[in-house]
DNA sequence: ATGACCTAAACATTAGGA
């Protein structure tokens, strides 16, 4: 089965890429963030005429997290991140879907920094973290799949010097990923591809995605279970140089059926 | 070092993004 996440930056001004590209891909599981989208906006009907039901956490404005799943129905887990009752941003949504427990996020940029969002940012991640480690606890076969907002390694950008003082690449939001993987996650495109540059996001600035100037910072961690079945991954690259396309491009892996 | 571009709503400028 094929599990991918796709930052759209905008899900109803992305609609067109979003039904070509599942239409061209077909991937099982599909987890969306920023939609941009009060709940009341998000275009179910067309994602349902496509072949998908879907499950998701608007919010006016900014952030939104979306699952949507391919012919098959999702049990809704939970649509915020545990640990802080005051935190009532879309950024987090978990639903158990064709067997596997999935959860989508939408990791806080974090910039400037330091500073408040910055704060923020690391804040979100211990309770990412605390939150993490129990569902490894819990052994289910569990995928956490989003816009982490972090660069994990100075493979991971084309131009590492640029980025050291960025929030997706300071030390502590690097350390942060560090600590998911010491936790038993693995990071399934890196696990694919050990040496390969991957990028999933180009800026719009500067001609950044025909330079090939981008950044790693959306990934896919699966639990020890998953990562015995993982089969293949990738980033699907055309999908960026589409028209009125987002500055992310879809990510994805293939697992092996039980 | 700066600014380049894109989205949604604050609607024609601003805020946020990364």
């Amino acid at each position: 089965m094929k599990i991918a996440t796709y930052n759209v930056n905008g899900i109803n001004s992305r609609l067109p890429v979003l039904l070509r590209w599942l239409e061209e891909t077909a991937p099982d599981v599909v987890c969306l963030q920023e939609l941009k989208a009060p709940q009341e906006k998000f275009p179910f009907q067309s994602l349902h005429d496509a072949g998908y039901s879907a499950l998701w956490q608007g919010q006016k404005s900014w952030n939104g997290v979306a699952i949507l799943s391919r012919n098959t129905s999702i049990q809704e887990v939970c649509r915020l991140l545990p640990g802080d009752a005051e935190d009532l941003q879309s950024r987090y949504l978990e639903a158990q879907v064709q067997g596997i427990r999935v959860g989508c996020l939408y990791l806080p940029n974090g910039n400037p920094a330091p500073g408040p969002k910055f704060d923020y940012k690391l804040a979100w991640l211990e309770r990412f973290q605390v939150y993490a480690a129990n569902l490894l606890k819990s052994e289910l076969p569990v995928i956490l799949a989003g816009d982490y907002n972090i660069i994990p390694t100075e493979t991971d950008v084309y131009k590492p010097e640029r980025w050291l003082s960025d929030a997706l690449f300071r030390s502590e939001s690097r350390q942060a990923f560090q600590t998911l993987l010491n936790q038993g996650w693995t990071d399934a495109l890196r696990k694919l591809y050990p040496q390969e540059r991957l990028y999933t996001y180009w800026d719009y600035f500067r001609d950044a995605y025909r330079r090939n100037a981008g950044l790693r910072i959306d990934h896919l961690l699966i639990s020890p279970s998953l990562a015995g079945r993982l089969i293949a991954g990738g980033v699907d690259y055309p999908v960026r140089g589409w028209e009125k396309t987002s500055d992310h491009a879809p990510v994805w892996v293939e697992l092996a059926d039980v």
